[in-house]
DNA sequence: AATATAAATTAGGGTAGTCTAATTATATAT
DNA sequence: ATATATAATTAGACTACCCTAATTTATATT
């Protein structure tokens, strides 16, 4: 059994894991925990006794398969609650998240699953996050490409089309990864170029070829 | 703001609190808390600093009104939650309490009122407790003489309406205060009395008179 | 009233999780 | 290749909560 905290630290592995390409170091754990680095260090040794996680100095941490399915537990409830705050409790979508935050710790085997089957097996979260199933299982993502998308419309990356090193360095150039949130502004009728916004803040123009060779949710 | 542990103090003198004419010691604290008196001993004196409880050698440990407002909302948030728990994902009523343990410090100011809305403001929790409304009064018990319910129903006591000593001693006799739970085992048609399972239980014949002079809801 | 028992309190210590400050290791730049 | 900056780690300390053991204070019994 572990307790909150460490829950809290393997879910936060997890979100950064999410993010390929790069390493989780102590300092970048530390950051998405608001916390000092040297209490990562720390809990990067409990976690590792407890074998939930793998530490190399080189390679940074990893969940074990044993982390990996609590840590997936966890997104599983959290957003499952999302799911419930915004459909059932009518809360609005920057809400959710804060309160979920709150319930997803909460230990009864069955709970996850009752839940999920009162609310219908709802495959994504209110923020478009898929929701694991009971086993652990992302659901299936439509194979729809960045270039299908109408301007105005929001989606987000779940994969390439297009695997090679240019390309891959061209995401990574543009901060654009797996759950990367992109924002469909205008589409350009002559070349069928886009102008997307990336995430928050950044906003760029991309070209047909680009927007063909990446599927989006 | 309190911590979770606070909360469960508080929670658990609000509950000792309800069998009045017992005082609330530092000992029974830490029997109804599963700890050492020696923690509570600690406890009481931060509850009392942060001016939630009075502690007196004699009367022992008051709620104050701030302390009981905090108290009566973890209540209302628990049973609500075991209204959802029971009413929502189909959970028999033994099993609430402990899941309900676990949702009922969410703190966001509106959640308790959301829940409560989806669920139809219920005013008892699925083991008949009555659920605090969202200014912290509890529902008007209606008043049901213990004498009225019939073979086989399960009931609580609410009141009593013969208040001399020697029924009050009686009760006490009996183990039977307010909220004791009862259950109508079966009516005696030749002279009205009664055969009750008081708690879980000691399983007592009690007259016609006896019945008709407790409240029960 | 004196004594025996029970309750309350104090003293001192343990664990989980956090911190700051100091140190060591690694990566970067000249 | 060495100096510099950044990252990782260690050392030591703090808070919240819990404990045991010892002591003090109440309560009951004779």
């Amino acid at each position: 059994m572990q307790s909150l905290t460490e829950e809290n630290y393997l879910k936060s592995i997890y979100g950064l894991a999410q993010k390929p390409a790069e390493k989780i170091t102590p300092t970048a754990l530390a950051a998405s925990m608001c916390v000092n680095a040297a209490s990562v260090v720390d809990m990067i040794k409990k976690l590792t006794d407890k074998k939930l996680i793998n530490y190399d100095k080189h390679k940074g941490v990893k969940l074990t398969t044993l982390g990996s399915k609590i840590a997936i537990d966890i997104v599983r409830k959290h957003r499952l609650w999302e799911v419930f705050l915004a459909d059932k409790l009518g809360y609005s979508w920057d809400v959710v998240h804060d309160i979920a935050e709150q319930l997803e710790h909460t230990k009864h085997q069955e709970l996850a699953n009752r839940l999920d089957k009162f609310l219908g097996y709802p495959e994504f979260d209110p923020h478009g996050d898929p929701i694991p199933n009971a086993h652990g299982q992302l659901p299936a993502t439509a194979n729809v490409l960045l270039s299908e998308i109408e301007a105005g419309k929001t989606c987000q990356v779940t994969a390439v089309k297009d695997t090679s090193a240019v390309f891959l360095q061209y995401l990574e150039q543009l901060s654009v990864g797996i759950r990367t949130k992109l924002k469909v502004i205008e589409k350009i009728a002559f070349d069928g170029s886009m102008i997307i916004q990336i995430g928050k803040a950044n906003r760029t123009t991309v070209s047909k070829k680009f927007a063909e060779n990446l599927f989006v949710a």
